[in-house]
DNA sequence: CCCCTAACAGGAATGATTCTTATTTAAGGA
DNA sequence: TCCTTAAATAAGAATCATTCCTGTTAGGGG
C-alpha cells in the first residue's frame, strides 16, 4: 500500500514554490507549468497544492485579494502584505520565541503565521503622483 | 461634505462586533441582527463590514475555512484558528515588540497579526474516539 | 501480464463576495 | 418645516476562486 504514488506534476508544484520567492496564487502555478506541461489542469493545482499542504512540505501564507497564497519555503519568518498592489514580501521575524506560544492554554499548535499589511515601497511613491 | 452618514444598521454591525468574542462571519452578523432588523440584507453586512474595515474601526481576522472572519478588539492580541471546528480563539501575545516590526525595509506597516493554526481542546478530545 | 487505485484532464457545480438598480432616508440649507 | 442631494439600503444578479464529478490514464505490487 502506498498512500501517494510518485507523481510528476505534484513534483514540479513543489519544485516549483521552492525555487521561486514570490508566493505564488494557484493560477500563476497553473499558467507557469503550462510552459512545461501544457496539459496541466488547474484542478490539478488545487488538488496538489491541498495535499502538499496537508503533507506539510508547503505552507499557506493565507488570502491575499480573494486568492490564496502559497509558500515553499518553511523556514520560520512573517510576510509582508501589500494592499496596493498585493505583493508578498518575506519578513524575518527578530527572534521572537514563536515556540513559547506551542500548546497554549487553547489546544495544540501546529503552526504559526505573522502576517503585515501596509505599503511597500512602489505603492507609496506611486501614491504621491496621481 | 460628510463621507458617512449616521447609520442605524451600520452601528449595529459595529456594535455587535465590539460585544461577542467569536470573531464572526458575514453571515453569522447577518443571521444574528436578523432578529433586530428582519429587513437587513447580507449585502448591507458586507458592504459594512469592508466600510468599517477600512475606517480602522474593526479588523479582518483573515479567511477561516472559506470565509472571512471578522473582530471588533482592536487591542493588540493574537488568534488560535481550529483547523477542526474552525473556532478563533484569542491568544494573548507574549510582550513581543510588535512596533519594533513597524517601517521595515518592505514599506510602511499599519498591521500585524500573529495566527496560530492546531487543534482545539474539544477537537483533541473528538479526535480519539471515533 | 493483471488488477487496484491514485493521479489526472476537462468541465460542471458550488458558494462567498461583489456589483447593479431602484428605493429609502439622513443631513443641511432655504 | 420643506426641499434637495447624496449616502445607505434591499433584493437579486453577476463574478470568480475553489471544489467536485466523470471518464481516463498509468504506477506498481502480485
Amino acid at each position: 500500500m502506498s498512500a501517494a504514488r510518485k507523481s510528476v506534476k505534484r513534483d514540479a508544484i513543489l519544485a516549483l514554490l521552492r525555487d521561486v520567492h514570490c508566493h505564488p496564487t494557484a493560477e500563476w502555478v497553473h499558467s507557469e507549468l503550462r510552459k512545461t506541461y501544457p496539459d496541466l489542469s488547474l484542478g490539478t493545482v488545487y488538488r496538489n497544492l491541498r495535499v502538499l499542504t496537508g503533507a506539510g512540505l508547503i505552507r499557506s501564507v493565507g488570502v491575499v485579494d480573494g486568492q490564496e497564497r502559497f509558500d515553499g519555503d518553511l523556514s520560520a519568518h512573517g510576510h509582508f502584505v501589500c494592499k496596493g498592489c498585493g505583493a508578498v514580501l518575506d519578513v524575518a521575524l527578530p527572534e521572537m520565541d514563536l515556540e513559547r506560544l506551542t500548546d497554549g492554554p487553547h489546544g495544540h499548535v501546529t503552526g504559526v503565521e505573522v502576517r503585515m499589511t501596509g505599503l511597500c515601497r512602489a505603492c507609496m511613491d506611486k501614491d504621491i503622483q496621481p
